[in-house]
DNA sequence: ACGCTCCTGGCAACCGGTTGACAAGCGGTG
DNA sequence: CACCGCTTGTCAACCGGTTGCCAGGAGCGT
């Protein structure tokens, strides 16, 4: 009755390579090797099977594929918060380059909690080859033990030893030096992010090396929350502290700032100048449009995504480096600092 | 030397079940029922399963699984712009929907192309339980023809006989409406999208009812590209047509005007009042904030999951609609009428 | 004490591919 | 003509679960 099942099935259910076969008067394995191992058969065969599968509309099932070779064909992608601005390009970056190869993104988001997004990770690492995690919200122990048995990378988190993709925020925090102290800036603060974030401290550090050597005068206000109300918050402490110019953890702080500044009767940049990192959507867009320092998060997407295909051996290993360049973005909330202070 | 070749995996690779099995002295089949059948064996043994399989820290192989139930426990998102900001509801809230089940999301970009959006959901397709279509790029026919092999539903775009949710535009409008004609406007444009928009359609027909009921003149201003720029290059016509308030077709195009408008010398809301749709990130963030119709995405996207999670039998059918609800938000780009035009 | 039902767990087939081992078929060579 | 090596296709085991069918045994009523 095997072949009565197989009839049965075929009328509802997607057809196999079976189906294949049995059409084009060949065995299974012989269809399965025509599709995949290019050469392996005669090319009258393979054009053959290939003619068959096409008129059957015939297309794998990954699931059945994957049992045997335990490739999966997917990259699993976990996010802090989707509507954070400087992950919409992680996504689409990751998508695209797994796309390119035929793979798909499987995606999931931690809504900022740990558990929830221990959680994904359980969830995601057995059906995917390979893992991304962008802003993650775990420990380095908690990373290590997901990375001990699984791939992974990181986007913006370093950890010895384990791979990732950080922007280099280097150049564009030259830049942005370079930028206030032609502007006559000689005192200012960094509106600061989380403790907890690796990201914030990387850009700290830089930041005073930088405006050191440029013979600034450098304060760290915070911690804050890295959103608008964390910035509009912080307002308070940035006037109190005389600076000219407040460089802020990221683009929602700034703006969240530049609307208290705004309520204070402050104006940005007249008596304060103002800017941010990420450079996300909506940056531009707000009044005074918003100077910061981007970088290209497609291309950390598309990077990550890369290197863990690579690593998988299912491309060639890319030759670009894994830190990301970072640029200055000059818009209008930074302008000549206000002459109280000369 | 099964036993051999099953020692030599046990080090490397997943616990199976067939190591809980050996380890708890069962058959796998009944570790295989212990973990998803309740009931089915007695509560010694499953607890003896469970405990065993806690200490190898064994989770069942996704693939392995789909195999012979057919049950992939993914549900595949294919949208057109991920930078569009009202996808980004749409994805987080399938994803919640998803996640709550154990099921996970896939997902795929189609670039505002037919062709990828129809090489995404060929790839999608076999490897998902079903398939959520949102701002999807196909004709009608091709639409149908994807609905024939595949569960689909669609966001924002409805097709006779095909499920799908979307936003019931009728009280947000009739909000806005009624919100123009209080502040003492009378005469008001649409400023359009694409022409082919379902949505934009929707949106021109439910308006122009509204406004007729209220006795307000309104005038159709498009189609335009549904984009900042779009919105930026709409000005002319809608200064040209004397309206003392336009309607913008979403929250891009709106800003795009009220860009050009600044640009123009015509403030806002005093010599205009501008206003969106779909509430996106950024609207609340500029100057002047923008007064908006806004529908809940997150929610769209939960409920497009849980419909198809639903007719797959994995969960019970939701008693909501397949309408989700609008409403007006009010901030700073809609004022009183300028008098000109009493 | 007997027979019956009900519960529990085991056996084995199956899902749809992949792949190592092998044999048939082939032309070419000495 | 026997032999050889290479190409091409077949066989069958296997990936890791699921599930229909069945048997053994416990529990129960009479």
């Amino acid at each position: 009755m095997t072949e009565n099942s197989r009839q049965r099935r075929r009328g509802r259910s997607a057809p196999t390579i079976y189906d294949v076969a049995e059409r084009a008067g060949v065995n299974p394995s012989t269809v399965s090797r025509a599709l995949n191992q290019p050469g392996r058969v005669s090319a009258a065969t393979e054009a053959r099977i290939r003619e068959v599968a096409r008129e059957l509309n015939f297309h794998i099932n990954p699931m059945a594929r994957s049992l045997p070779t335990g490739r999966r064909g997917t990259i699993a992608l976990v996010v802090a918060d989707i509507t954070n601005p400087v992950v919409f390009g992680i996504v689409r970056g990751a998508e695209r380059a797994a796309a390119e190869v035929g793979y798909t993104l499987i995606f999931a988001e931690s809504q900022e909690s740990g558990d929830v997004e221990a959680a994904a990770i359980e969830r995601l690492a057995p059906a995917s080859d390979g893992m991304v995690l962008a802003t993650t919200r775990l420990s380095d122990e908690a990373i290590r033990a997901v990375a001990a048995s699984t791939p992974i990378i990181m986007i913006n988190r370093e950890i010895d030893g384990l791979p990732s993709v950080a922007a280099d925020v280097e150049p564009g925090i030259a830049e942005l030096i370079a930028h206030l102290a032609g502007l006559g800036h000689r005192s200012i603060a960094f509106v600061s992010g989380p403790v907890t974030s690796w990201t914030s401290s990387r850009r700290w550090e830089a930041l005073m090396r930088e405006a050191v050597a440029a013979g600034l005068k450098i304060v760290e206000i915070g911690p804050n929350v890295p959103t608008v109300d964390g910035g509009h918050a912080a307002f308070g402490r940035v006037s109190a502290s005389g600076v000219t110019a407040a460089v802020c953890f990221n683009d929602l702080v700034a703006i969240g700032l530049v609307k208290a500044a705004y309520e204070n009767g402050v104006s940005v940049p007249g008596g304060l100048s103002v800017s941010g990192f990420d450079d996300i959507f909506g940056s531009a867009l707000m009044v005074p449009a918003l100077t910061t320092v981007g970088a290209d998060m497609d291309e950390a997407g598309a990077r990550a995504v890369r290197r863990l295909l690579a690593d998988a051996g299912v491309v060639p290993a890319p030759h670009e480096g894994d830190r990301l360049p970072t640029t200055l973005v000059v818009r209008d909330s930074t302008g000549e600092a206000r002459r109280d202070v000369d």
